[in-house]
DNA sequence: AATGACAGCAACCGCGGGTTC
DNA sequence: TGAACCCGCGGTTGCTGTCAT
């Protein structure tokens, strides 16, 4: 079926608006609504199509629109629904009162997106530097598979999300920061390192637990919301940064962790994490 | 002072989903 | 049931202001 013009092509002026006709839409809608955007600019004498006139207040002269730049809390809250939501405005201003999405979709490729790529650029580097060092200080007949995090056992308690972080978080997509933070070792490195004999130490601990370990308390702690952790969302981000996969662990439920780093396949993982999280009442349909 | 490059932002365009008839 | 219509969304464009040379 074809469709017809959103707008009489000939006769309708184009481009910026002029105060006055700011002023002719404003009365109109405040006196007699919206309800029909199409007949709107015929009945309140306008020369503009009804998509342009709803485009201008919504994004302009509705009055409840906050004016004036983005607070840190506001972009990092685009941030993190962006890497939810993706590229869904709509669903993001929904989030952000007085925020239009096109406000926000500029934001986002004029201020956040680069700011991101300058953050990712940044980690990548650092994690490449220490891949490096740990490359120099690990055994070349080292074969075991198994990974333990020595700086902090407990660190791996503290996964958490970083959907809503205080207001104090850095932007996310820090990747894996927390890997210039940590010293991972195979397990004969472990026991050189702890002294203790492997004759004498307790067995090594199956690749499982740790697993299960981390999985536990990724579902555990989603509502502490002060972690660096991170969350990546696909595989080919683990290829565009291999320094991250080193690190990589499937777990029994199929979650795969990525450092300190957690990837799921199904949304219903997403949902949970924003439900114990507190901070949506309700999600968006995907 | 002139001008070219770049950034920011308002507005346009086309598409798809939902509703009505 | 499907054509016609309307609305909203997301990608893109182009104008304007600012900064660097």
């Amino acid at each position: 079926m074809g469709r017809a013009p959103c707008c009489e092509k000939m006769g309708l002026k184009k481009g910026p608006w002029s105060p006055e006709e700011d002023r002719i839409l404003t009365n109109f809608i405040q006196n007699h609504g919206h309800s029909n955007w199409r007949a709107l600019p015929k009945q309140a004498g306008l020369l503009r199509c009804g998509k342009s006139c709803r485009l201008r207040w919504t994004n302009y002269l509705r009055p409840d629109i906050k004016r004036g730049n983005f607070t840190k809390e506001e972009e990092d809250a685009i941030i993190n629904l962006h890497e939810l939501l993706g590229n869904r405005w709509s669903a993001i201003a929904a989030k952000l009162p007085g925020r239009t999405d096109n406000e926000i979709k500029n934001v986002w490729h004029t201020h956040l997106k680069k700011r991101l790529e300058k953050n990712i650029i940044k980690k990548t580097t650092a994690s490449k530097s220490e891949n490096k060092r740990k490359k120099q200080i690990k055994p070349s007949n080292s074969s075991s598979s198994i990974i333990i995090d020595i700086a902090n056992q407990n660190q791996v308690a503290n996964y958490s999300s970083t959907i809503f972080p205080s207001s104090q978080q850095s932007s996310s997509c820090e990747i894996s920061s927390s890997l210039t933070d940590h010293t991972y070792m195979t397990e004969s490195e472990y026991y050189s390192y702890t002294g203790e004999d492997t004759a004498t130490a307790p067995p090594p601990i199956d690749e499982s637990f740790w697993s299960e370990v981390v999985e536990n308390s990724m579902t555990n702690s989603y509502s502490d919301s002060n972690s660096n952790s991170n969350i990546y969302d696909s595989e080919e981000k683990m290829e565009e940064f291999p320094s991250m996969s080193m690190n990589m662990v499937k777990t029994n439920s199929g979650k795969r962790l990525y450092g300190q780093c957690v990837v799921d396949d199904d949304m219903e993982f997403w949902y949970n994490v924003f439900v114990k999280a507190g901070e949506i009442s309700e999600l968006p349909e995907f």
